[in-house]
DNA sequence: TTTCAAAATGTGACCGGTAACATTATAGCG
DNA sequence: CGCTATAATGTTACCGGTCACATTTTGAAA
């Protein structure tokens, strides 16, 4: 508890050399006479010194810190995102503070205290047009998107590419066989549903089927969202066979749903979905997904970061990542007679 | 871009005070004449002056931020623990690092790296006793085990009253007639998983029946351990009519076993754990559970660390938290012919 | 009024590093 | 062997706050 922590000074003087010479040799620096250098590494080993990364921040005017936004941090999809960026972060030199804001004031307020108080070099932010929280945005430290492509290309961003993964979903269905497929989609206002309502419009056309908006539901990622989605759509259409759920916690909703309606799945409707969460091998049945590498995101969030704030640039990166489908038992052939 | 920044001597020289006396203002200070504090935030305003946390932490010495560690962060248990560490972190007026350390040494450089470089100015630990970890943590700084209690009273913790949950999950189930209940531990090196065991063998004891070892398995808290465990089980007792799950993850594994095994839950096997995972209702059957309140664990954590940084003290403190039954559908009477 | 303690404000040093520049040591060369 | 270019090291100021103490006001009692 007692605070006698030895300081760069200690250091030099133990040495009988300059301070100024030991940071040089803490730095890993350019111009240090190896018999210098070797005596200074012994004598830090010697006082176990540790540089002290506040007075080092202050001096250099950068904080060697990054931040995480996200709107909560107990979702699996933004915590695998934040693991991979946190431990990115640490390669990086940087230490990567995580923080979760409910609502644009929090978000608002969380800014400006991350980067006008605690000088955080850089953001990375996940779920961006959750409630206007682009508007909030700080224009004087980079920021990444994780998880969401910008619109208007103003943000770097890493994202899934969802017009991809969507088209991929809906062809995996249409190959199968049906003909009449739904989708519940996340809340229309995220891009990501958006790209991945194109994505499943593009497999229909390419298969010359027609697009039906009687089949397109609006959830909002929730269980119950998938559960009261598809009731609604078996309540217009009957002959219903497949269903494209926009991420898996709607299809679990799903999953339910049909078994309270007494529908098999996969025997009388197929289930397909994204994301790939921890349990979704232990549902019934176990449902088949394409699997999202968040952590990866989260580490590509990070790397983009730490670039843009070495060498600011206006270019924009977009990184676009695939998904790979992870084929369970939620999706089969259709039905023989419909 | 431009790092024009505000600084507390600018608002000094603008409001025609010494730096001394702003610093007293935004300290919201002892003794200053409320004519010039006014005055002195006013040109703050105007200025949009904001105290740089960086500076103030080293000519306080004082980091003015906070770590949690836990194996990862992702783990829907840690990951609550965290949500509510950082945002009481932050009503403290502190930040939240959190961080993983997939091992023995990850965790011992992470220490190291926070508590003497970053000057962290406490630790919370999740999962202390995994892979030896608490051999690592640092004696100058305050620590609080969140979601374990320490052996040996040495450190504060916030933690669940395991003895109890375990006993009144037992309770429950001998409470609906059964009399042959199995019990899939966590790695029993861990406290926790002993003091469930131990309110199991409790809850026994006094309803006057025995103990009967076969009946309990060791797990490791994965689902895929549940499976095997209840597996294990039913080929040494057939008479089983209950388990009680030490989480819901391995509950969530005995589930898919039961029906491979065309048991039925809850009418030939009876299933009751702990934890209230987020899709525990959405299992087949929904799962009975005791709910943990993670968040409020986390917070408590930070609020008990908040308070050993400011009043260090050699007073151990030891919160035990209980958990609420959630009643669904995986108990249930056991068969009437067994 | 004068006097003096208490209240309000100002001054200079300091936290522990780094940056920029000054100085000294080393070595290559005529 | 002296001279200079360069490498190595040292000096001083500074980052933006806070701390401890000095100084100036203020106002209530004498």
């Amino acid at each position: 508890m007692t605070d006698n922590r030895v300081t760069l000074r200690d250091v030099a003087r133990q040495a009988g050399v300059s301070h100024q010479t030991v940071s040089r040799v803490i730095n890993g620096s350019d111009k240090v006479r190896p018999a210098t250098k070797a005596h200074v590494e012994a004598v830090i080993a010697e006082l176990d010194y540790r540089p002290n990364a506040m007075a080092r921040s202050m001096a250099r005017g950068r904080s060697g810190i990054l931040a995480c936004i996200a709107p909560n941090l107990t979702d699996y999809t933004f915590a695998s995102i934040i693991e991979g960026a946190q431990s990115a972060a640490r390669e990086h030199d940087y230490f990567l503070l995580s923080a979760s804001a409910h609502d644009e004031a929090q978000f608002s307020k969380l800014v400006d205290q991350l980067v006008n108080t605690r000088r955080t070099e850089g953001i990375i932010v996940i779920n961006p047009y959750v409630n206007e929280r682009y508007r909030h945005l700080p224009d004087d430290v980079p920021v990444v998107f994780a998880g969401a492509r910008p619109r208007e290309d103003s943000t770097t961003s890493v994202a899934l590419d969802d017009v991809v993964v969507a088209r991929e979903a809906t062809e995996h269905l249409l190959s199968l066989g049906h003909r009449t497929i739904g989708m519940v989609t996340g809340p229309m206002e995220e891009d990501c549903c958006q790209d991945r309502h194109l994505g499943y419009c593009q497999a229909l056309q390419a298969a010359t089927l027609p697009v039906d908006d009687e089949l397109i539901i609006e959830g909002d990622w929730s269980p119950e969202s998938g559960y009261s989605g598809l009731c609604t759509l078996l309540a217009k259409e009957n002959r219903l066979t497949a269903l494209f759920m926009q991420n898996d916690s709607m299809a679990v909703g799903a999953l339910r749903a049909a078994r309270d309606l007494d529908l098999r799945v996969p025997e009388d409707l197929s289930v397909i979905s994204v994301d790939d969460i921890p349990y979704s091998s232990f549902f019934t049945p176990p449902l088949t997904t394409f699997r999202q590498d968040f952590e990866f995101i989260g580490a590509e969030a990070t790397r983009l970061l730490a670039e843009a704030i070495e060498n600011p640039t206006d270019e924009r990166t977009h990184l676009l990542i695939s998904a790979e489908l992870v084929l369970r038992r939620s999706t089969d052939a259709p039905p023989a007679t419909v």
